[in-house]
DNA sequence: AGGCAAATTATTGTATGCAATTTGTATACA
DNA sequence: TGTATACAAATTGCATACAATAATTTGCCT
């Protein structure tokens, strides 16, 4: 996948839209409005299908057409537990086997990253994010690992545009945390510290989890309501 | 891929062909050759080599054709890395989530695989053992670990078939061995045992790497060549 | 009016033919 | 003898046409 035809652009197209959640999870992908979307025939199209299949993006069922790849709360619970075992092991393998290269274009990656936690949309910050990970995927250079790991980073992007809005300043202030654990990886596996990586890919994840958990459970609205318990001196608005 | 037509028969025997080595790693596949041999056309068959890649049986080059996954040392290094850490965490989960169905299927698998290890071939014996391990990834029920665990299962199958030949009676000794591993999962996991379980998974793989380095490095032809050390007393035949 | 069944429509699966790319080979030239 | 280039063969990629399957509508009967 490296020439520049409608078919490579449909399949990028399709996963970045998968990984914006401009195609949300679950939606139904009708063949033949995709190849006139992406000015190709049906065929190329189904293979590139097939091979989004094969990475997680989408689903495929027999005589009735593909959807992206649904996530639940089951899902989201075996992602968070999956995810720092994965990750963990992803960021001591980057710390041992990094190159020069690598390290270079992992700094590329975060600077790019900086870039758009300060003047980018959220999709962009999203696929900024995912491209750091996956730089930190390639490093670790392990063939058996790296297909979880991709398929953990698809739904960790996901789980990002749907969670990461930063509507309040706590949001903003963890973006920048984010970011700040992204230079420490990067100095980890530039040291050659694997401990110190592995470690930090958990606190990475906790983040994450962090994040959701605001998200799930709002702060700054109680008693607004009239419903505070007997000990709230607080006067209402 | 339920239904029985000459498409997921091509996918069937594709896949135990590569698990078995009749397909060996690196093996170019054609089309036409393939197309014609499973009874179906050029695109059908190119979608299931698309499908194949996802797992990891094979690998498609732009206008160069599929091929069947290669093993190096690099990546059998790479394997034994990532094992015990995948593996561990599938047992530990299929002890948590396991359903009695599921762990009926398991005890059918072993049943099988021990009928195979009597008076099985090497492919019936690694087909057997391979669908034991699957089920067990099935019990899992994580579907970020999963796809590392298969590709996993396609290597293991694949070394075994390489040095898991019963030549003398020490590797006859540690095939049984595997099969009283197996018999120890299946009580870990039915007591919901997720600490057994987690190291029964790492006693397995030792057990593997054990078996290769013996094959490696074959016993009993020491001093054989007269290159025997000053202190060996023992007479050359 | 409600439910079942047959026909219609829409969508997916497969086959074939042709275009584009790669690979192998032969020939000319340094 | 080694290298480069042009041509031929083989193989992959794509589009169209057709077949099979699923979804929907329509009509009929109860």
């Amino acid at each position: 996948m490296a020439a520049v035809t409608s078919k490579t652009n449909a399949y990028e197209q399709l996963k970045t839209s998968i990984l914006t959640l401009c195609l949300q999870p679950g939606a139904d992908l009708d063949e033949a409005s995709l190849s006139e979307r992406y000015g190709l025939s049906r065929t190329p199209l189904r293979e590139v299908l097939r091979e989004l299949a094969g990475e997680g993006y989408v689903e495929l069922r027999e005589n009735r057409g593909a959807r992206v790849s649904d996530m639940s709360f089951t899902t989201l619970r075996e992602f968070f537990l999956a995810a720092p075992m994965i990750y963990g092991a992803i960021l001591q393998l980057a710390a041992i086997n990094r190159t020069p290269v690598q390290i270079a274009d992992l700094k590329s990656a975060q600077r790019d990253f900086v870039v758009a936690l300060q003047k980018g949309s959220v999709s962009q910050r999203t696929l900024a994010n995912n491209r750091f990970h996956e730089i930190t995927g390639e490093m670790a250079g392990n063939v058996y690992l790296l297909p979880s790991f991709k398929r953990l980073l698809i739904d960790h992007a996901r789980i990002g545009m749907t969670f990461y809005k930063p509507s309040n300043n706590a949001m903003a202030e963890k973006l920048s945390e984010a970011s700040e654990q992204h230079d420490a990886i990067i100095a980890a596996i530039e040291a050659g510290d694997e401990k110190r990586a592995a470690q930090l890919a958990e606190m990475h994840w906790n983040l994450s989890r962090g994040q959701i958990e605001m998200f799930v459970t709002p702060a700054g609205i109680e008693g607004q309501l009239g419903f505070a318990g007997e000990n709230n001196d607080k006067k209402t608005a």
